[in-house]
RNA sequence: GCCGCUGUAGCUCAGUGGUAGAGCGCACCCUUGGUAAGGGUGAGGUCGUGGGUUCAAAUCCCACCAGCGGCUCCA
């Protein structure tokens, strides 16, 4: 860039229209000046052109120019003030760092949607433990008060690159040469950024841009460490990634934090627990989920409703053992290719004994385990070579097309054991699965209905914040099973599927399966983490393998096309992702327990008993709890483990035939005839309701009378 | 699998070289109370597992196991 000529007028467009003219050179600050004194003090950095720069960054030729403050008008947080701060913050944390640890080589070190990390290689003799955490704030925390100006200075690429050889960081010589070779030209210009003065104060080779001085990082914590490798390359360097965060105020930092804490008690590992959902025995093994009494229930409410839309729907439930010869999977290409992800196989004891007598050493053993010669068999990794199989075991006629064969089939993965985490992420999990075998012409039609299935499942449960993946092919990777004609006609499928959803769909080169591109429905738990629920995969290449065929009406064997579908995607992570949605207080036919019984004292436990019978009679899912405590500890608890209805029944309710409701949820009492309550709850509580009408909470079987009233008839 | 952190009663956590603690929950007793905790008494722990250092280890060191955060992977 060279400086505009004195004469030359630059005319800068503002937000609201109005147009500035100046003289040659100014900057965003200048132009802020000119607007008023406060704005420039409130003013953190510019958008040019809809770019993010610095503040005092040239402004040389006609543009629109926005200056970003720290909170946008309506008094929120602007999310790229913050995004200046954190990468302010990091560079700050850097230096930091690299007194605390000298020797400290820096990598990278982005803002995030939360925050930043810097990646950093430590010397071997010296790791960074969070110990050192309360130093590196100390010396961040003197960077900021000493108030450095971000100064920002180019050299040309060469220059650059011997710049960063004679200090002898190859990451940042590295960082260079990918910035040369994504600009295209060897005349790109590299950026620096001291943090104070060039040549006397610390600098990075950064891109930009940051907050004009470090006095505006108001408030920053280290949050955590952790591993990573060089370009994610798990061959290449490890390197140290130290997460963390930073806001203009004191008090945003404290409600962010307040927030996590709030997240964390509504995660579904912490709420399993205290509502016994589930369990995981260390005896029994890592990512191997117990369903224990309640989770079950809302496991099996989620399975009926889903069965009962499959019947609507034309499937036909099929079972399948949890096990399969291995030639099954060699087949379908999961072995060996997957075999690092699969369980090793079970093999039969003649065949061991044999490969014994044939002197075949452990180190033998192993590799024909990874070059999949053994003999055995899989626990399944996938249901679909044996649906497939189902399939194939009669003849089917183009009339009989499409054939849907559902079963919610137990499926079993060898993940690393750093990647398991709760429900979400398991071992063993129960797909609620099913396999359309279709014409060619059919296939449009049935994706839709398999996506009308998710959405019906969705909506039910009040699921609106998701987005929809349609994941391709990865060019570059051979990883994939069959032609690529195949897989075009596949991935057209699928985009014009998802395209007809009516909500923003994202297409993702490499996220396809091995055997054919699929859209996902991908959503968040409460820490920020994607975790993909539903899925429909369109499958050209498995029939192909398995050599299906149906006969056409020209009496000829025609190649039918599989889809894989799954609206929930596996229960365990279905689950544990509701669990986090309602934050453990389920709708009520999804709930444990739908109606706790309290009585008042023992004195009405004979009627507290009667009304637990007249519930259960209805086939509501009701306790009793008839402790010796007051009945307020009794509410508490019950409120406790959210339990959406309590049924308070006192010698006055016994005398008239009452009962006194109490949504667990809601406020103040309400009542009506026990019986009539009882079996009018039992029968909507038997079916699912969308969530978010209010129904359940003030529906019109339940009487409300104001509190002073109930206790006169 | 990798790096860091964590592991003490059923749960949540305190204790950091010198005889194991609290609250909740549980059991029993008193209390019989009308909408988010009535009172008392008591039981309950090889301090994740295995080694080592020490007169002495829950505490220090090493290894392993498991959990958490992230990376990598993900059919």
């Amino acid at each position: 860039m060279s400086p505009a000529a004195a004469s030359d007028t630059i005319r800068i467009t503002l937000p609201d229209g109005t147009v500035k003219e100046f003289a040659g050179a100014t900057t965003a600050f200048q132009v802020a000046e000119g607007i008023g004194s406060r704005l420039a003090q409130a003013a953190v950095g510019a958008k040019i052109d809809g770019e993010l720069t610095d503040l005092h960054a040239p402004i040389e030729r006609d543009c629109q120019l926005a200056i970003v403050t720290e909170k946008t008008r309506d008094g929120e947080p602007d999310p790229d003030a913050l995004m200046l701060v954190r990468h302010s913050a990091a560079h700050v944390m850097a230096e930091a760092i690299q007194r605390v640890v000298p020797g400290a080589q820096l990598v990278y070190g982005p803002p995030l949607e939360t925050g930043f990390y810097y990646d950093i290689a430590f010397p071997e003799d010296r790791p960074l433990r969070e110990g050192d955490f309360e130093a590196i704030e100390a010396e961040m925390a003197k960077i900021v008060k000493e108030d450095r100006r971000f100064t920002r200075y180019e050299m040309p690429a060469a220059e650059g690159l011997k710049k960063l050889a004679a200090e002898g960081s190859k990451y940042k010589i590295d960082n260079a040469e990918r910035a040369i070779a994504a600009s295209g030209s060897e005349a790109v210009q590299l950026s620096w950024y001291a943090t104070g003065e060039p040549g006397k104060n610390w600098e990075d080779l950064c891109r930009g841009p940051h907050v004009p001085n470090t006095g505006r990082i108001g408030a920053v914590k280290i949050m955590s460490l952790a591993s990573s490798y060089w370009h994610g390359d798990e061959t290449s360097d490890r390197l140290t990634r130290v997460y963390g965060t930073a806001f203009f105020k004191k008090k945003d930092l404290d409600e962010y934090l307040d927030r996590l804490e709030q997240a964390k008690a509504r995660d579904h590992r912490v709420l399993g627990k205290q509502l016994r959902l589930f369990h995981i025995d260390e005896a029994v093994g890592q990512g191997l989920v117990l369903w224990t009494p309640n989770g079950s229930i809302v496991r099996k409410e989620l399975q009926d409703f889903i069965g009962a839309e499959l019947r609507r729907q034309g499937y036909t439930d099929v079972f399948c053992p949890h096990i399969g010869k291995l030639g099954l999977y060699k087949t379908s290409g999961h072995f060996p290719y997957y075999a690092e992800s699969q369980f090793v196989p079970v093999m039969e004891r003649e065949f061991l004994k044999g490969l014994a007598d044939d002197g075949c050493s452990c180190s033998d053993l192993s590799n024909m385990l990874e070059s999949g010669e053994i003999d055995g068999y899989l626990l399944k990794p996938m249901n679909c070579p044996h649906h497939i199989k189902i399939f194939d075991s009669q003849p089917h006629s183009y009339r009989d097309m499409p054939v849907r064969l559902s079963e919610f089939g137990t499926v079993y993965r060898w993940e690393q054991s750093g990647e398991l985490n709760g429900m979400m992420r398991v071992r063993s999990f129960t797909v609620d699965d099913a396999h359309l075998f279709c014409r060619d012409d059919q296939v449009g039609e049935e994706v839709q209905g398999c996506l009308s299935l998710v959405k019906i499942a969705f909506e039910t449960l009040g699921l609106n914040d998701f987005r929809v993946r349609v994941g391709l092919r990865d060019p570059d990777s051979s990883k994939y099973v069959g032609s690529s004609e195949v897989w075009e006609k596949a991935e057209a499928a699928c985009r014009d599927a998802a395209r007809t959803l009516g909500v923003k769909v994202s297409e993702e080169p490499g996220e396809a399966a091995f055997y054919g591109p699929k859209i996902d429905f991908v959503v968040r738990d409460v820490l920020g983490r994607e975790w993909q629920l539903g899925t429909v995969q369109v499958d050209y290449n498995l029939p192909e393998r398995f050599d299906l065929s149906y006969t056409g009406s020209d009496n000829k064997p025609h190649r039918p096309v599989m889809i894989h579908r799954a609206p929930f995607g596996s229960m365990e992570r279905f689950v544990g992702f509701l669990i986090e949605h309602f934050a453990g207080a389920f709708p009520t036919w999804l709930s444990p327990e739908q109606v706790r019984v309290l009585p008042i004292s023992e004195k009405t436990n004979d009627y507290a008993a009667e009304t637990l019978r007249a519930l259960r009679d209805a086939g509501v899912r009701a306790t009793l709890d008839d402790g010796n405590e007051r009945v307020q500890a009794k509410i508490k608890r019950a409120a406790e483990e959210k339990i959406p209805y309590m049924a308070v029944v006192g010698p006055r309710d016994a005398e008239a035939g009452n009962v006194s409701v109490r949504a667990g949820r809601a406020e103040g009492p309400r009542r009506d005839a026990a019986g009539g309550v009882c079996r009018r709850r039992a029968a909507r509580a038997r079916r699912p309701h969308r969530v978010g009408r209010g129904r359940e909470r003030d529906g019109g079987d339940v009487v409300v009378r104001p509190r002073g009233g109930v206790h006169h008839r």
